[in-house]
RNA sequence: GCCGCUGUGGUGGAAUUGGUAGACACGUCAGACUCAAAAUCUGAUUCCCGCAAGGGAGUAACGGUUCAAGUCCGUUCAGCGGUACCA
């Protein structure tokens, strides 16, 4: 065995060797449970940052733990390579989006490698390449027949210098993020998926990810998809019958004025002024709802209540949303906030009708109702039910559920992404190309000189023919959003070579993810659509599961000195220079004991020397089990030898629940570092037989492999020459050790710790109250006061509560 | 505003079912080794009083339940995250 503990050599020389046993090819066998653990895949951006190395050291962890206890284990990594960045350095550099793609994935997979992670490496996937997205385009198409793709116009952040639609997170102070022209909005016609046709099952299914995915991420969902139940009132006006939502019909006395979206067809029947001052109203930022941005008009026209048959004017506000509910709102300033703000500003009637707790208004908790002719005295709840059943029955509403969840929108006016696979013919027809012509691919030869999308102006490429009539057409020149990618690739690593369908059955033997690992950023969006497209492949009948991710780790960002990493504010911390001077196993180490996996994590390169200083003790301590020998005399087992087998085989049983239960993979490693700690105390008072030194010491490095793999293995080699680590089966704490006879009972008096005593589990209650009560450090306590009861905790505690 | 989460030493954090608060580390201090430094090893390290033995306080604040509360309940404060006129 070296003298001194050097990653630098053995890492290298270990993952060659692991390369030769071809240990993390995934095959299909049907006698082992499967194990599918899958970290997030991440954007080729250039060199793995800390966050990337986070993630991939979870996921490898519980991977090759997963292993270890017999598992089947399928651990893919791929590329999420299409994307906006290529472009912009595309655009800047004057290198191609692909070149610049495959250049970095290249750089990041040997980082990968580096850093010893178990993947299976056959099955990399980038989903640059024309063998992914020419499914994506199969699948389109076969949306767009079932009627679950449709094209609407919708508005769009338009930068007017670079001619390209932005993201609501690429307009800084509305301007454009890298033109900094002012952002106009523009409606254009894209491509939208059906997601809400899947709202109500997306929303139950979340019921079966509970207790495996994090709460937070579930209530995410559940608002972003924002189910509610209310009714729909008819209101007979002065412009014809108006609809409005409401899930307060409880509240429907107190109606003083109606409200519609600035945006709303009724206002087409209204005088020029009030048309106008719409027009220039709408767009302004409607954030808070204080009086001063709160804006709307009168517009002269009036409804007729449908109980009371007053009269109620009909307002134009900015606070309606045009495409949530029917874009009118009833008002009831007296029990809704922004109705109340509002009818002050205006000076509008506000008309009580729930009486309740507080007498303050706006009182919006459901409560009894007054003033609300036969309704009054009855509980909201009641109420809404007796009205509901009367509108329906008069023909003047019905009950209905709405959903906050928008339609997908599709279509980015982009280069580096996958091509929507339509056409646009002469005769005005639009349709999908003939499924033979796929993949569509994307042409390599663009100019990026010209400000707008590449493929608008690359004229060999947008117009082309119908394949079934000649006749000519234009290409859809939109591309997918990104998201359309990484919606699936999950299943794609299940059968990652397959060319003749986008998915083999394979897909239903690995899937679903049992554990996916990744950011909390893609909480709501990622997460979202790939469960989304999950259930559109399970309608095909091409998956079978309900859901694609059976359980979940968000892990937390890594930060340095309490900020995100970024390059700008030039606090960013290079893992490749950190695996270079203290080698994989010390990074990999670090960012498990850190900090739990949930939690930001502030990077700090202090920890990083301890972390290496832990190694190389456990390295010295490899040395000192092998040189170990004692006296074997005895059959019987000493009592020190009792008490370090008890403490050990603890820690196997902690340590197996905190990686598989609980995700705690940070008290691993103290464990680890405990039972190191342990050892070498042990080793040196000689105390304990070799052979339980060598066998434990044999589990210990077993335990910590899947966090520091390579420094392990190497370890292992030393002791086994015949069977390597790989070959090796998780241990199993033995139960003879995990109770032990003489245990420490602590006293407590009147809940105060006063004194611990080792004392025989199994003493009756009597015995041991005798002993205690007459001990003379607990006399003092005791003597001259009333013992009103003592408490026993089995094997742990004794309370003496006096007087 | 609404929804969710979190508040523990100088720092990261541990305490899993209500039962020894501060494990394991980092940092700091002291000591050993060394001509010296690095590395390594040993010890101390929540705060207050005390030479010590020992005693007291203590998990954001206040209150409650309990023999017993970091853990459960209520109120307040602070921070983080999500979301925003969603009727």
């Amino acid at each position: 065995m070296q003298e001194d503990y050097k990653p630098q050599e053995i890492e290298p020389k270990v993952q060659k060797e692991w390369d030769e046993l071809n240990i993390n090819k995934a095959k299909i066998d049907k006698d082992k449970e499967k194990f599918y653990c899958l970290s997030m895949f991440p954007y080729p951006s250039g060199k793995l940052h800390m966050g990337h190395v986070r993630t991939y050291t979870i996921g490898d962890v519980i991977a090759r733990f997963q292993r270890l206890k017999g598992k089947n284990v399928l651990h893919p990594i791929g590329w999420d390579a299409f994307g906006l960045p290529a472009e912009n350095a595309a655009f800047e550099n004057k290198t191609s989006p692909r070149d610049w793609t495959l250049k970095n994935i290249d750089q990041m997979r040997s980082q990968l490698k580096q850093l010893g992670f178990s993947y299976d490496w056959d099955r990399e996937i980038a989903t640059c390449s024309e063998d992914y997205y020419v499914w994506e385009q199969w699948f389109f198409i076969q949306l767009y027949k079932d009627g679950l793709v449709y094209k609407k116009k919708s508005l769009v952040n338009w930068d007017p210098v670079d001619k390209t639609v932005l993201a609501n997170e690429q307009v800084i102070d509305g301007k454009g993020w890298r033109s900094g022209a002012t952002v106009e909005t523009k409606e254009i016609s894209q491509w939208f998926l059906r997601i809400t046709d899947f709202a109500d099952e997306l929303l139950e299914d979340l019921e079966l990810l509970k207790d495996h995915w994090p709460d937070n991420v579930i209530t995410m969902q559940k608002n972003w998809i924002g189910k509610s139940e209310g009714t729909i009132v008819n209101f007979d006006s002065d412009i014809g019958n108006l609809e409005i939502f409401t899930t307060r019909v409880d509240t429907l006395f107190g109606v003083t004025f109606l409200a519609a979206s600035m945006n709303h067809e009724s206002i087409k029947q209204c005088d020029a002024n009030i048309i106008k001052f719409c027009e220039t109203n709408k767009n302004i930022s409607q954030a808070g709802d204080d009086q001063k941005s709160l804006l709307g008009i009168f517009s002269g026209k009036y409804a007729t209540h449908p109980f009371t048959k007053q009269k109620i004017p009909i307002w134009f506000a900015n606070y309606i949303v045009d495409d949530y509910g029917t874009g009118v709102v009833m008002c009831v300033p007296a029990h809704d906030t922004r109705d109340f703000s509002f009818a002050k500003k205006y000076d509008l009637e506000i008309k009580e009708v729930i009486k309740g707790k507080s007498d303050t208004l706006p009182f919006i908790s459901h409560g009894t109702l007054c003033s609300s002719g036969d309704y009054d005295g009855l509980e909201s709840k009641e109420a809404m039910k007796l009205i509901n059943k009367y509108l329906i029955s008069n023909n003047l509403g019905s009950v209905e559920t709405k959903f906050r969840l928008r339609d997908w929108g599709i279509s980015r006016q982009r280069y580096w992404g996958c091509p929507i696979p339509m056409i646009y013919r002469d005769d005005g027809e639009v349709m999908p190309v003939d499924e033979s012509e796929l993949p569509i691919k994307l042409p390599n030869d663009i100019d990026f000189t010209v400000a707008g999308n590449p493929l608008d102006h690359h004229e060999s490429w947008k117009y082309t023919k119908c394949k079934l009539t000649g006749k000519d057409a234009i290409r859809e020149t939109d591309t997918l959003d990104t998201f359309f990618e990484s919606s699936w690739y999950q299943a794609r690593f299940a059968c990652p070579t397959e060319n003749t369908s986008m998915l083999n059955n394979d897909a239903n033997y690995w899937l679903p993810v049992d554990q996916y690992v990744g950011g909390i950023e893609h909480a709501v969006l990622h997460l979202l659509y790939a469960r989304f497209f999950h259930k559109l492949l399970r309608k095909k009948n091409i998956l079978k599961d309900k859901e694609p991710f059976k359980s979940l780790i968000t892990q937390g960002m890594v930060l340095k000195d309490g900020s995100k990493m970024s390059k700008s504010k030039g606090n960013t911390i290079d893992p490749q220079d950190l695996v270079e001077k203290y080698g994989a196993d010390t990074v990999r180490l670090f960012i498990i004991f850190a900090s739990p996996i949930e939690n930001s994590l502030d990077w700090s390169d202090k920890g990083v020397e301890g972390s290496y200083r832990f190694l190389k003790r456990f390295w010295n301590l490899a040395k000192e089990v092998k040189s170990y020998s004692s006296k074997e005399d005895s059959e019987e087992y000493s009592k020190d030898e009792i008490n370090f087998l008890s403490s050990i085989n603890l820690t196997i049983k902690k340590v197996s629940n905190d990686i598989e239960n609980r995700y705690s993979l940070n008290t691993i490693v103290s464990s680890c570092m405990e039972s190191t700690n342990l050892f070498i105390k042990e080793i040196k008072n000689k105390r304990i037989r070799s052979k339980i030194i060598n066998d434990y010491f044999m589990k210990l490095i077993i335990i910590l492999s899947p966090i520091t793999p390579h420094i392990c293995y190497e370890i292992w080699n030393q002791f086994d020459k015949k069977d390597n680590i790989f070959k090796q089966k998780w241990p199993v704490p033995d139960k003879n050790y995990l109770e032990i006879d003489d245990v420490v009972f602590i006293v407590q008096i009147n809940g105060k710790l006063r004194k611990r005593f080792e004392l025989n589990r199994n003493l009756k209650e009597n015995d041991i109250e005798n002993i205690v009560l007459n001990d003379d450090d607990i006399k003092k306590y005791t003597d001259n006061k009333e013992i009103v009861k003592v408490i026993h905790v089995k094997g742990k505690l004794v309370n003496i509560v006096i007087k």
